[in-house]
DNA sequence: GGATATTAGTGTCGCGAGGACACTATATGA
DNA sequence: TCATATAGTGTCCTCGCGACACTAATATCC
């Protein structure tokens, strides 16, 4: 139980470390996640998380973020940690620990690329996930249970929205990610309430019928609770 | 931005990992954590967390409880997982990640005794902190937050306590918790609502005053909601 | 241009959770 | 037996939030 010699990683065998990012977007109604299909072994041609080693001159956080960008050709404005996994039998070729990230991007802002070690690249609704590479299901399902437990307090919707957006725009992603559809006066009882949205005074006409007011979020009205650092780049 | 050979860390540089616990528990009305004094460089003879590097044939949780029993001969019934602190210059010899996990225990359980990399160890008030190796006062502060956090809605505090407790030792341990004074009526309405408590039927004369009636905690009536996996040993 | 369809926007009631608040009950020890 | 110390108990009020239906403003279709 208490051994005199220390143990030095530096010279015994020891984990090698990972980065992989559940990205989440919300298009055609649908909470999406980010997959790439891997071009090497193990798990050649599966479908995975966008993520790879990280350097020993970059922080865990730059990592994901190089990851997203080389993998998948995005970037996004902040990404939380989310969990480390550390199963020793999760890749079944080499002991290598996970750290997962997760983010949220506005899906029209950009489209996905593949690159890097990804051979394609694709969305996919979170509910219908195809089979995964390593643990990246239990991964995924992880990171859905966060998204709807953080949205509870935190303002992550924004995230998935563009810079202006109307009260119907941001009750439709509370909707998708807790997969229930919320009574219009009481959710803009209670967002408004909090006092983090300013009306720009502008609207937008979405095809028929009224023209939506417009608003934009105020981050300094709000701090963060804890449950996880917000890295902002 | 895109490369084309993969980066192994097999044949790379690349960080080490290790596992650092924070141990809470709480004796004479104040919140401690367990401290060791470090035996080698860097840091040596400095106050740090009690924590090691992961082998190979372990997963992170086996390595976080090993470390604690080996470094300061405690054994918890159960760890958390916290939040992985991976800054580049954060070990100023190497690059070292760190997976930290926190913990709880009846200070009256047991009482720790230095091993393995530890040459002293000790309680420490978790709000006077002696300088601490490495970023471990960052990793104290933010387990601290996320107990408090945490303690809005899952029942921590029954690690802190004995297996049979009082309504009162219970109020105790959160208002050593949150740092105030709560109101006992408000208190015991609430916590006797939640239905986790089963009266024993018998009672514990503690001094003098009026016996207290003692009560055991139902795990089986709670599920948590998440913000973190627990893991039974 | 008028009818129709479509989306935006607004107020009230009731319930339950939880904070503020003071006194009685049962034991010990002087 | 009296003083002290801790355990135990109930009410009121406020606030958050869920349930619930109609009017307002615009586009489209004839």
């Amino acid at each position: 139980m208490t051994e005199r010699v220390p143990y030095d990683p530096f010279s015994n065998p020891h984990p090698a470390v990972a980065v992989d990012v559940i990205l989440f977007t919300i298009a055609d109604g649908e909470l999406r996640v980010l997959l790439i299909r891997r071009e090497l072994p193990p798990f050649e041609d599966a479908w995975a998380l966008p993520g790879g080693f990280v350097r020993a001159d970059e922080s865990l956080d730059e990592a994901a973020a190089r990851e997203l960008d080389e993998e998948a050709g995005v970037s996004v404005r902040w990404l939380e940690q989310l969990y480390t996994f550390g199963a020793v039998d999760r890749d079944p070729a080499r002991r290598v620990i996970s750290v997962a990230y997760f983010a949220l991007i506005d899906a029209l802002e950009l489209s996905p690329r593949a690159g890097g070690d990804a051979t394609d690249v694709r969305w996919c609704n979170v509910r219908r996930l195809p089979k995964l590479a390593f643990d990246h299901k239990q991964i995924v399902r992880y990171a859905h249970q966060r998204l709807r437990y953080k949205a509870e307090y935190a303002p992550v919707a924004f995230q998935l929205l563009p810079k202006d957006l109307t009260l119907s725009e941001l009750q439709h992603v509370y909707e998708v990610i807790h997969g229930k559809a919320l009574d219009k006066r009481n959710f803009r009882r209670k967002v408004l309430g909090l006092e983090i949205l300013e009306p720009t005074g502008e609207s937008r006409s979405e095809g028929r019928g009224r023209p939506a007011a417009l608003y934009r979020f105020r981050r300094d009205r709000f701090r963060d609770l804890g449950g996880g650092v917000v890295l902002e780049f």
